[in-house]
DNA sequence: TCCGGCATGTAAGGTGTTACATGATTGC
DNA sequence: GCAATCATGTAACACCTTACATGCCGGA
């Protein structure tokens, strides 16, 4: 006898896309074309392309039971897109989730939106915990390049050796910003105060500057 | 009546990993498992994962009448695979291909394959034009997220801004490795040594740390 | 004899890509 | 009345992912 809302699928994974489209609307239900102008509009646009990759997935998401429909709040004509409290849990799991090894090779997008989303649901404690196992494998990745260029460096193409410069000159740059922002959350950890109140604007653009 | 090899498709666009595979067997005729263990064992692994691509991949380039199958030298018993004329001119058109708008955002693995792949059969005028547009691409695409972070900056939750931190210090580290490459090239364009004779120790350590 | 490495795949499934289609509003 | 923007999709297609299947060979 069916009593949960509208049959939740189990265990659906989202995408990276839906884990996106999952995080975008827990800051507020929005419809698919107030979705579709953030990817146009904002370096968001990484993570997805045009209305045929972002309204199926919507719908996969829905069918999924992880996102509804509910009314726009005044006029009630237009339709927004929402989470559902199993939206909320699934997006709340995969926030928590552990840095697997692997995931700093080939899903660093997927770990970076992650941590985009990581707000005031996530204690500070999980946020450090992300960056410093971020931080390990990134130097273990490092390490790996460092070695085979080491190793076989020689043996490469000029070119083939440049574009493996290229490759540790990017996870450095990853593994720095890790570090970076490991020490900016750790700082801030301590004295909880947002973006919002009277004196924000210097430290607001202090931390800009951080990047 | 067909007189052609073995009946190549006229307009097959090869994907990435079909690019790798092509350049890969370029240097030298290979196996399907010696291609595998590449990518295993080597920072090439990013363009693949397992055996299940490769194999299909390699198939299709077959189809396709890039690559063909060949018996090895000595025993013959082993097939080995190698390029095709037909193989040879698309991967040479396709390093020649210029940096497209946007390639920078969304393909930049490909760019970097390209680049890798740019042996002597392509002139350093070609190499140095790659890394001028990718220069611009790249600048340009910072200023983007410059100008992002400058304007939205304050809207985004701390962990939103930080992870746009890593977006551009990710960027940053590739414009200056494009820039010094560059330079690498530019400089060397003029006496052209290869690194296999004999005073080349120093010359390629001093490459090697010039990553 | 059996196990691990060599060597080459197939099958099911979901998903991104691209291009196209459609109707409703709003401003001129 | 018409164009641009809003707003939501569908369809075809190839591709990647994962898992599984197979046969051979050499050494313990």
């Amino acid at each position: 006898m069916p009593n949960d809302p509208p049959r939740a699928a189990p265990d659906y994974e989202p995408t990276t896309l839906g884990f996106a489209l999952l995080g975008l609307l827990r800051d507020r239900p929005q419809t698919g074309y107030e979705i579709r102008r953030i990817f146009a509009e904002t370096p968001m646009g990484t993570y997805s392309s045009s209305p045929g990759t972002i309204y199926p997935a919507l719908k996969r998401l829905q069918e999924a039971g992880l996102v509804t429909r509910v009314p726009k709040k005044a006029d009630g004509t237009r339709q927004n897109l929402a989470l559902t409290q199993a939206g909320h849990t699934c997006l709340l799991a995969w926030l928590q989730r552990p840095v697997a090894a692997g995931d700093v090779e080939k899903h660093y997008d997927e770990l970076m939106l992650r941590f985009a989303f990581m707000n005031d649901e996530v204690n500070d404690a999980t946020r450090l915990r992300f960056l410093r196992d971020l931080g390990k494998e990134l130097k273990a990745w490092l390490n790996r390049l460092h070695d085979y260029l080491k190793s076989h460096g020689c043996e490469l193409p000029l070119n083939g050796r440049l574009a493996l410069g290229n490759g540790i000159a990017e996870v450095t740059a990853r593994l720095h910003w890790a570090r970076r922002a490991y020490e900016i959350i750790r700082k801030t950890s301590r004295r909880p105060a947002d973006c919002s109140n009277a004196s924000t604007r210097e430290r607001c653009r202090k931390r800009t500057d951080a990047t």
